[in-house]
DNA sequence: GAAAGACTCATACTAAAGTACCAAAATCAG
DNA sequence: CTGATTTTGGTACTTTAGTATGAGTCTTTC
């Protein structure tokens, strides 16, 4: 909110100073109205865009966003989330134990805590509810 | 490429006409310099939003658009592409088996196969396999 | 009409996945 | 320090998944 404010003043500023610096160029008779007006073009051309383009990032940056607090909610350990991005990776239990350095039967306890916390049957099924959740990265 | 040399043409006749219905309206005295200035910031504010706008429409519409092609090529037949997408949501041999009226055997083939022709150990890496290949709509 | 491919299904295994229950470290908050 | 979580791991069992093999039906195509 305070960026929104003060990319807004900045605007306001700027409009205004090229106002002033338009008339005086003008009236000094250096520059011709066609570039004056040129450059104005150009300049707020280029502003559209980037205002445009910042618009659209925060719009896609708010849905993998919530990521953190939903897993919060429904009561995911560190551990547990990061055997999940693993298991929505495609890997066996095995494979998980492997990458993350300890046993196979770690890895079934976490899985099987995570079907619960997840409403889950399958593995697969967890991959699915996870990607509703909007936990994933997927 | 049509599209893009019309637009730019149109611009640039929009700017030229623009030069003269300024250095008109500033002879004639009629309106002030600051209005024509703001007139033509706004104008090529919203150019460049809109111009950006169509220009990022088109990257994302290329996107999810390959999908039928290459599930032929994969050799994937109709009715294990129907089994992949059951996988996909979640469900064990014995649901899909219900889901498409066929003994679970059947389906047990139908995964046997897309398992091979998917370069697959697992049903779940056969998900994550589908998802890169953008054979599913996820 | 016969070969080819797709779909179906069964049996018999092997291998993963998942459950239940227990328990020892390690970490963290009050 | 202590109680509460988290993380780790084991055993024992049940359930799904997945493989291999064979075979019958059906449709399409040459």
């Amino acid at each position: 909110m305070k960026k929104t404010i003060f990319v807004f003043s900045a605007l306001i500023v700027a409009l205004l100073v090229l106002f002033q610096l338009s008339k005086y160029a003008y009236l000094s008779g250096d520059i011709s109205i066609e570039i004056i007006i040129a450059i104005i073009a150009v300049v707020f051309f280029f502003i559209g865009i980037h205002i445009n383009k910042k618009a659209l990032r925060k719009k896609e940056k708010t849905t993998p966003e919530i990521n953190l607090k939903k897993v919060e909610q429904l009561g995911i350990s560190q551990r547990e989330y990061e055997v999940l991005v693993q298991i929505s990776k495609g890997l066996s239990n095995k494979e998980i134990a492997n990458a993350l350095f300890v046993s196979e039967s770690t890895i079934k306890t976490h899985v099987s805590n995570l079907l619960v916390k997840l409403d889950a049957k399958r593995r697969t099924q967890a991959i699915q509810r996870a990607k509703d959740l909007e936990i994933l990265g997927i």
